[in-house]
DNA sequence: AAAAATATGTCAAGCGTTTATCATATATTT
DNA sequence: AAATATATGATAAACGCTTGACATATTTTT
């Protein structure tokens, strides 16, 4: 591998210039930066990541810990947030979480020992106090944390509430939440929050059909065929875009129309399921505006590290997406 | 941060004596390397590993260049290979390279830079030199880039054969290829070989219309419905799923029957798609097993980096998944 | 009882940088 | 001509760890 000495040598110079030119102090004239980035280049030097960060400089590495990239949402979010950081002169490491406690801490126990710059969190199977641990600069995506970490979350209230009247609107009037129901104290909860709410203010009966996330596919479908063929139900206000989808395959190999029979309303809204079901209505997370306050707030974070928070939680706007699957006809 | 000498501290040895239990080495007493263990376990210490790495110790850091995960089908073999790393006692540093050479390159550097043990390389902008010089284990997926790199693959050129012939079985006769159709001598073209070779073997007429991967949705959804309103058109082998998505879209918006109008099948059937266009043929690659085997030679690199290679490519098999856009009514 | 194996400690060099200090030389201002 | 600013070099310590050399106990085996 080649050093800084190498470097040194072949511009001509001793190592000391070479390092002022890499880290930029000190006096350095035009001619001598020239010949020391010339030389760089030639030899494809790039410096020893882990002696400069055994100096104490930034490694310029983020963790993102999230629970997987094969769910489209967070695959979506996930590769803005590598994007932004990326801009941002960041790369990233990215850690699957799945949802194994162990794994979780893990990554983090790995983020800590290579001194990545800060971390975005993402999956929530850890302790509060194991981030804190860390000492490191930490925000955190729909989770609370810790009192010190700032959140960034969707307006997952308004995304329920708006779902349930989109529905209601369109004439369903027993409408059922299917999705995670478990209440757990995080901003996720807040959908199935604002359903209750919304249900209430129509005057109208709450039906809730839990479903678990880390079911499998063929669990959830049987739950919801089981759901959709002894209930009554004419409105499905879904926890997410996948379990929404899930609805429309029961619904079709039911012959239930939709949204004739039965109307369905998603959340997430990642691209890929807008283009793999065009069809299905839902509530759309701004994740660009969520992957640019991540970062920004992290950012800020990793300036200054002990300036109190100015804000706990930051809420973005959702947006309804009108399809055909919750329309009138 | 806690270090290695305050462990010896808590424990009451030498930094010596921990750096033995550490790295296993030497003459250790069952009885020290349990209270070292402990006295690691209560300062929550974690070897720095800069400065490991600076001792030419191996980082246990794979790096993953894939286009995006964003992709469903990349978000599942990246969520999968990361998971066999996670099993292998690797961390995965993850890089989105998209389109773009340079970011690539920058992430190539911040790869070697940061002494990762291994790279599995899935995204292809830069040439095959760069990664040479990294000096770096690399297995590929899906490309050649140099002699003694191995190549992952999955059976593209049967897949393309098969879904051709799936299509004829179920009456199709102007069957269309629509995808990626410039040739680059890597084994993706081979997708567009197969349906030609198969064309060609029933006697067919070729018909390739071409759909740049980079393209937005939109114009992608232009180029087909224009396909499909002013060409005889009855069967249509996509380059992939999310273009086969596309077309189903499309035909269904012209108001043609699938299958009965117009039979259709992808490419990739990754589990995520096949959810979300549960009615969608396709032929599937075997990521499972494709991450198995990716990690499995990138072991082999690590451990022999010199040894010649026992095989240049390895192709992996294909299935077709019967689904109703191709069935025969 | 002697020899060998086991257990631990002290010490120091080295990994590739960064950075401070000191020295020296040249260029630019006053 | 003197004072100051600019440019470069030599040297060495430090970052936290690994590892080899050597010394010294203690245990176990013969």
């Amino acid at each position: 591998m080649t050093k800084l000495i190498d470097v040194a040598r072949k511009a001509g110079c001793s190592p000391t210039t070479v390092s002022r030119v890499i880290n930029n102090y000190g006096y350095i004239s035009e001619k001598t930066r020239k010949k020391v980035f010339q030389a760089m280049a030639e030899l494809h030097y790039q410096p020893n990541s882990a002696a400069r960060s055994l100096q104490g400089k930034k490694t310029q590495l983020v963790g993102l810990i999230f629970p997987t990239v094969s769910n489209p949402f967070f695959g979506e979010l996930v590769s803005k947030i590598e994007n932004q950081l990326f801009t941002a002169g960041y790369k990233t490491i990215l850690c699957n979480a799945e949802e194994e406690i162990e794994k979780e801490r893990s990554y983090l126990q790995m983020l800590t020992a290579n001194k990545v710059d800060g971390i975005i969190a993402g999956a929530h199977n850890l302790e509060i106090a194991e981030y804190q641990e860390t000492g490191l600069p930490i925000v955190s995506f729909d989770r609370k944390l810790s009192d010190n970490i700032p959140i960034v979350s969707s307006d997952n209230y308004l995304g329920g509430e708006l779902a349930t009247q989109e529905l209601y609107n369109n004439g369903a009037r027993k409408i059922y939440f299917v999705g995670t129901a478990t209440i757990t104290g995080q901003p996720t909860d807040r959908r199935l929050q604002g359903y209750k709410n919304k249900i209430k203010q129509l005057g109208l009966e709450p039906r809730v059909q839990p479903i678990s996330s880390s079911e499998k596919a063929e669990i959830k479908e049987m739950t919801i065929q089981n759901l959709l063929s002894t209930k009554a139900v004419d409105g499905i206000v879904a926890g997410d875009d996948l379990t929404a989808s899930l609805c429309l395959t029961v619904a079709d190999r039911l012959s239930l129309s939709v949204p004739q029979d039965l109307k369905i309303i998603g959340f997430d809204g990642s691209q890929l399921v807008r283009t793999l079901r065009p069809d299905l209505s839902t509530i759309v997370q701004p994740t660009q505006a969520i992957a640019q306050l991540l970062v920004k707030l992290l950012e800020e974070r990793i300036a200054h590290p002990h300036a109190p928070l100015t804000q706990d939680i930051y809420t973005l706007p959702v947006e309804l997406l009108r399809r055909k699957s919750s329309s009138h006809q």
